[in-house]
DNA sequence: GTAAACTATGACGCAGCGTCAAAGTCAATA
DNA sequence: TATTGACTTTGACGCTGCGTCATAGTTTAC
């Protein structure tokens, strides 16, 4: 049996916490003595564990009770809505991060930065400049349809939407990295650069071989772009660019 | 300059924390209608946004007053700084995903979890039992001391090392997914097999074919393995196994 | 037997809002 | 023009997970 002091400083947990998940009925003691002292036994640190666990999972302590005490039911259940709520939270994050990025992007590359953009992901913004530019460059090719057809289209993506590009993404560069090695032509990056064509079409525009080409160019004129890929290895977005004119001079043969 | 719901919406916080920043002086709006209507400028907006990053980083309310008050703060020093942390809570984030996944699917697959277990990524975990299950099988032929090896070695990694395992694993599954539709000998999944193997010896023992393969077979046979890498895409296990059996049979020849 | 170290129970405080409630405002419609 | 419905305001209380006194009883060591 020991003291709380004794099991505030083996645990790590204060005095006071102890005391409060007494209160709230989340850890009792084994025993009380006779002077009201708190007597934990081996099973009450036992318990005290599992419930520093799933603070480190940040569930409220009213949910750890419900987990540790209820059958196996309640604590698959909860786990699983607690895993969304994390998935939300990281979803979040990462939404962060990439403003961030942005801002730091822009304030280097003297970039002016829309209000509405501060708040969204890095992805979006990708597209729309290079749709807008492109647009610029190949003027009476597409007319305003293309570039009102893609507004129209990311309009009304929810954040679950940019999550996914935000996961393809990240697959399609690991995939194009993995094949550095290998050169340009390597049939896996090749697949890697063909599945992300059909990608951008898929959730933007038709994405033609030309367009193709001049969104390659782009990952290494701009820099914002550059530094963004090139994060996840050093001349990466050099390398991309590679890949997708070999792709398109194929495409075209 | 916009109201409170219009700027709530755009950014994501709530109309009643916007509410409690203009109280405790952490953003003012711009203006005041003469109904005592808040109204945000877009300068208002950039300092919200500056708010939440240092949020996102578990700063304090007060903490962030002072930080984005001092007339010496440097935007961007303390973006890039920070940009920094936000990617270590990420990191931590995914961690804690981890185990909650882990822990539901040991629900799931009836397995018991041990509690120090609980902190480690699901990698460590695979390796373990793989080992477990293969030096049972193998008797002599390694005997304890590999054993011994792994547990000292793994022992040492830290929370960052997991995080780079994650990553890896993640990499190849991705890698292995993208050439599903190409069979088990395509090159693109061979190179990942080949980099698989490569990393677990690199990070735990010396994986030799008869250990691969056996892991491959793990992959199939243990239902929880099979969960957590069909959580991928359906039948990427069975698949990997595949890739793996032949990889091993080329290596032999 | 006395001091030092430990224990108890209350009670208040804090952050960062969520969540009513009551009341005023704005724009569109009938 | 009057009314509706969507928005806005300012309180004020609640909540979590304790920290931090204050006051008072208990053990232990010497």
């Amino acid at each position: 049996m020991y003291k709380v002091k004794e099991v505030a400083e083996t645990t790590g947990v204060s005095v006071r916490t102890l005391h409060h998940y007494d209160r709230i009925g989340l850890l009792k003691p084994e025993e009380v003595s006779s002077a009201g002292y708190r007597l934990y036994s081996d099973e009450n640190l036992e318990r005290l564990q599992q419930i520093l666990v799933f603070k480190e999972m940040d569930f409220s302590l009213h949910e750890i009770k419900d987990i540790i005490d209820r059958p196996e039911f309640n604590r698959k259940e909860n786990l699983k809505k607690h895993k969304e709520l994390l998935l939300a939270k990281k979803k979040r994050l990462e939404e962060i991060i990439r403003t961030v990025e942005m801002t730091i992007d822009s304030i280097e590359g003297g970039y002016q930065m829309e209000n509405k953009d501060m708040f969204k992901g890095f992805d979006m913004k990708e597209i729309e400049e290079h749709q807008k530019k492109y647009s610029e460059e190949a003027k009476g090719r597409y007319g305003k349809e293309t570039v009102e057809k893609v507004e129209k289209r990311t309009a009304g993506y929810s954040s679950e939407d940019w999550g996914e590009i935000q996961n393809k993404t990240d697959e399609i560069y690991k995939r194009i990295m993995a094949g550095m090695d290998y050169g340009p032509e390597d049939p896996g990056v090749q697949r890697a650069v063909a599945d992300w064509r059909r990608f951008i079409t898929d959730h933007y525009y038709d994405c033609t071989l030309d367009i193709f080409r001049g969104l390659g160019d782009l990952y290494v004129d701009d820099p914002r772009f550059t530094k963004n890929i090139d994060k996840y290895q050093q001349g990466l977005a050099a390398f991309f660019k590679e890949a997708i004119h070999y792709y398109c001079d194929q495409q075209e043969k």
